[in-house]
DNA sequence: GGACATTGTCATTCG
DNA sequence: TGCGAATGACAATGT
């Protein structure tokens, strides 16, 4: 498995760099285009403004503990500083995110610069990138991260491994990492297609002259492809022996059972200068990062998550610590060293992973059977009681220990759960995203009688006062047409005298279709779609009589010279029919002008329009009646178009809470998985760090005489127990006392 | 014929 | 104070 691993990661490393030096630039961008945001994330890294840079913990040397460049003891300083950032890393709350930064590194094999190749490399962006972090003795440029990785390090003066076969083995790791990580987030299949890449490794091969021919392609992609599956969701082919567990992925960082050349190989890129052009510690943290992520996609689902204790192995569970955590330069350890702590201390070996166990005899009596004790040595920022699980406080060395018992579960139970699921099925299932398009666009083309702003009703409130303003200012052209009138002398149609139904004296009758507005208002379709639909034009209510067809028909009326006497006399009277109480009482009352001027014409023209004629109380009292009756007409259809759009705002919004909602208690699960993962990460942390601090003399402490004590300034303290017990007992008065 | 939807109207309030 | 808009309530009408 190691080798198809080692061939599959050789080759899409060599297969880029061979690329990269044809010139032929590895375009990303498919990656990114592809509809894939994890991916994209993963390539680009998370977006910036939420992105917590590293640049103030680029240089962070530990204190008393700085690298020498040519030290070939990493592992000590990965050790020492993985355990102190991870210990500072736990008051952090972090979600895991998608992040991947991943560095491809290639020299010219003559050693040119990147003058020769200006676009070679794969240009990998990265929100986080890899920043410049050699001092200007070095001649280094801070790098662009739109610039070709390669091109940059070439820039740097960092020294690449070599390019063909040589690769470092943390470039393979990397690669490995990575591409395993697209593998699980659904990258295009072509990418993993075996023969997708045969076919590039073919195109590959004619272009490097028949020189030298790489037998790992070869051998090694056959034996990939004998051993491919299908995955089921993306159809992607991954090897069938791929390794879906943990411990696979700590097989990926260097471990003590690769060849020394390359462990050597793996330093050389890093230790080159006085100063590495690759911050170590960032390299480090974001394998760490990395490597959370495969964990969590390992994991197969959140109640497992969730109810089901982890292994045991503390450095094999998903932790989920900042990888970008900045290192407090002033740690003390007072009254302490960590001298040689580390020096045996390998990341990831089996001595350190069997170190709790190895070790269970001297931390042992690091756990009192005192049930505060850790909450003492923690005390000060009330840690513990957050951050160990119960069953620490009571008994001894848990690391390794069975099922510990979430004491979130509460927070979790079965029926939040059930909620989280129930809500995604009404949500992503019962909310169709075509009705919701489609009700997206009833309310942007709504004419606009909605509450909001984006969908205010003054837009066709204001369209229809406009339309009165309008007809009241043009209300004298009376050669407005029928089909223009609506527009023009706005919803309210009170037709004029039956006497003048001809087209010209319609103008001022029709204005409100019913049809039409009751289309408008249910479906808000334009009218003009409407009017497409002829047999729908008298489908519905028609409760206003007040509608001279020929607003609706004049232009299928025939010609009035063409009308025989029977026909007028039947459309008088269907005429007659539709027009509404209020023309029928002015008509019967001799009103000289019609309803349309009474309605919509400003006060100031209708008194003058009243004052022109002599008019009885009566009349004057019937015109009256009319235009209050028909401006509380209009305003009632405003008024009930407000309250359709209301609701219907309202609907959506439920709609939006509802997934907000789902959202939520998502990512409240993640928190609550990120906090357990937190809380057992300290407990082991706590373990290591007090197991491996010595006194002058180099006795190790007695963990019933001293703690550690982690300040709220980030600090690592430790303390003799009394005290810690003392503080201990304050923070518990603390609250307490804020209770009352 | 009853339920329901639509529309018109009245009364009232508010700016 | 008058006007118009807004709105609840009710009635009329159609389906």
């Amino acid at each position: 498995m190691l080798s198809l691993k080692k061939y599959l990661t050789e080759g899409l490393l060599q297969f880029t760099i061979l690329l990269s030096l044809i010139g032929v630039r590895v375009d990303v961008d498919t990656y990114l285009t592809s509809q894939l945001p994890p991916l994209r994330e993963i390539i680009l890294g998370p977006s910036s403004a939420y992105t917590q840079t590293q640049f103030h913990n680029l240089r962070n040397t530990l204190d008393g503990y700085g690298i020498h460049p040519k030290s070939i003891d990493l592992d000590n300083y990965f050790t020492a500083r993985r355990l102190l950032s991870q210990v500072r890393a736990l008051d952090r709350f972090q979600v895991p995110t998608t992040e991947v930064n991943a560095w491809l590194v290639h020299r010219d094999p003559e050693g040119s610069v990147s003058g020769s190749q200006p676009n070679s490399g794969l240009a990998l962006e990265s929100s986080s990138g890899l920043q410049d972090v050699t001092g200007p003795d070095n001649g280094v440029r801070e790098s662009e991260t739109e610039q070709g990785f390669g091109e940059d390090l070439e820039d740097l003066g960092a020294v690449a491994p070599p390019v063909s076969g040589d690769l470092t083995k943390e470039d393979i790791d990397l690669i490995d990492i990575l591409w395993r990580q697209d593998i699980d987030l659904g990258a295009g299949r072509e990418v993993f297609d075996y023969s997708q890449r045969q076919k590039e490794q073919d195109v590959e091969k004619e272009l490097r002259d028949g020189g030298e021919q790489d037998t790992w392609a070869g051998e090694g992609a056959e034996a990939l492809a004998r051993n491919l599956l299908v995955d089921g969701e993306t159809g992607e082919s991954f090897p069938a022996q791929f390794p879906a567990d943990i411990s696979s992925i700590t097989e990926a960082v260097p471990s003590e059972s690769e060849p020394p050349d390359l462990q050597n190989n793996l330093l050389s890129p890093l230790l080159t200068g006085t100063e590495s052009p690759f911050d170590l510690e960032q390299q480090w943290q974001d394998l760490m990062s990395i490597m959370e992520m495969q964990a969590m996609e390992v994991n197969t689902s959140a109640s497992e998550i969730l109810y089901n204790a982890p292994s045991g192995d503390p450095l094999s569970t998903n932790y989920s610590l900042a990888p970008n955590t900045p290192i407090n330069q002033n740690v003390s350890l007072h009254q302490a060293s960590l001298g040689g702590c580390s020096q045996d201390f390998l990341l990831f070996s089996p001595e350190v992973e069997s170190l709790p166990v190895a070790s269970s005899s001297t931390l042992l009596p690091l756990v009192p059977s005192n049930s505060t004790s850790l909450n003492s040595t923690f005390g000060s920022t009330n840690l513990t009681g957050l951050f160990f699980p119960p069953q620490l406080n009571g008994t001894a060395n848990d690391t390794a220990g069975p099922e510990l018992p979430d004491p979130l579960g509460g927070l979790l139970d079965e029926a939040m759960l059930d909620e989280i699921s129930l809500m995604d099925l009404a949500i992503e299932e019962g909310f169709n995203p075509v009705q919701a398009s489609q009700l997206e666009e009833e309310f942007d083309s709504d004419s606009g009688l909605s509450l909001d702003s984006s969908h205010s009703p003054s837009s066709l409130s204001s369209s229809e006062g406009s339309s009165s303003s309008s007809s009241s200012s043009s209300s004298s052209s009376a050669s407005s047409s029928a089909s223009s009138s609506f527009s023009e002398e706005g919803a309210v149609g009170y037709s004029s005298d039956s006497e003048t139904l001809d087209l010209e004296e319609a103008e001022g009758a029709v204005g409100y279709q019913p049809e039409y507005s009751k289309f408008c208002r249910m479906s808000y379709q334009d009218p003009a779609q409407l009017s497409c639909l002829p047999y729908l034009e008298h489908v519905g209510h028609n409760h206003t009589y007040n509608m001279a067809p020929s607003a609706l028909d004049s232009a299928d009326l025939p010609p009035p010279s063409a009308l025989k006497k029977g026909s007028k006399e039947k459309q008088a009277d269907f005429l007659d029919k539709q027009m509404s109480r209020d023309e029928h009482r002015a008509r019967a009352m001799k009103i000289p002008f019609t309803n349309d001027k009474i309605i919509n014409l400003p006060v100031e023209e209708f008194n003058e329009l009243l004052s022109k004629y002599q008019l009885s109380e009566a009349q004057l009292s019937l015109i009256r009646d009319i235009r209050r009756r028909g401006k509380n007409k209009m305003a009632a259809q405003n008024c009930r178009k407000r309250k359709l759009d209301t609701i219907l705002n309202l609907e959506r919004d439920v709609e939006d809470l509802q997934r907000d909602k789902a959202r939520l208690l998502r990512e409240k699960v993640e928190f609550l998985r990120s906090l357990r993962q937190m809380k057992q990460k300290v407990q082991s942390l706590y373990q290591e760090v007090f197991g491996r601090l010595r006194d002058e003399n180099g006795r190790p402490y007695s963990p019933s005489q001293y703690a550690l004590q982690y300040a709220g300034d980030g600090s690592v303290l430790l303390i003799p127990r009394t005290m810690a017990d003392q503080q201990a007992r304050r923070q518990e008065r603390k609250p307490k006392d804020r209770r009352k």
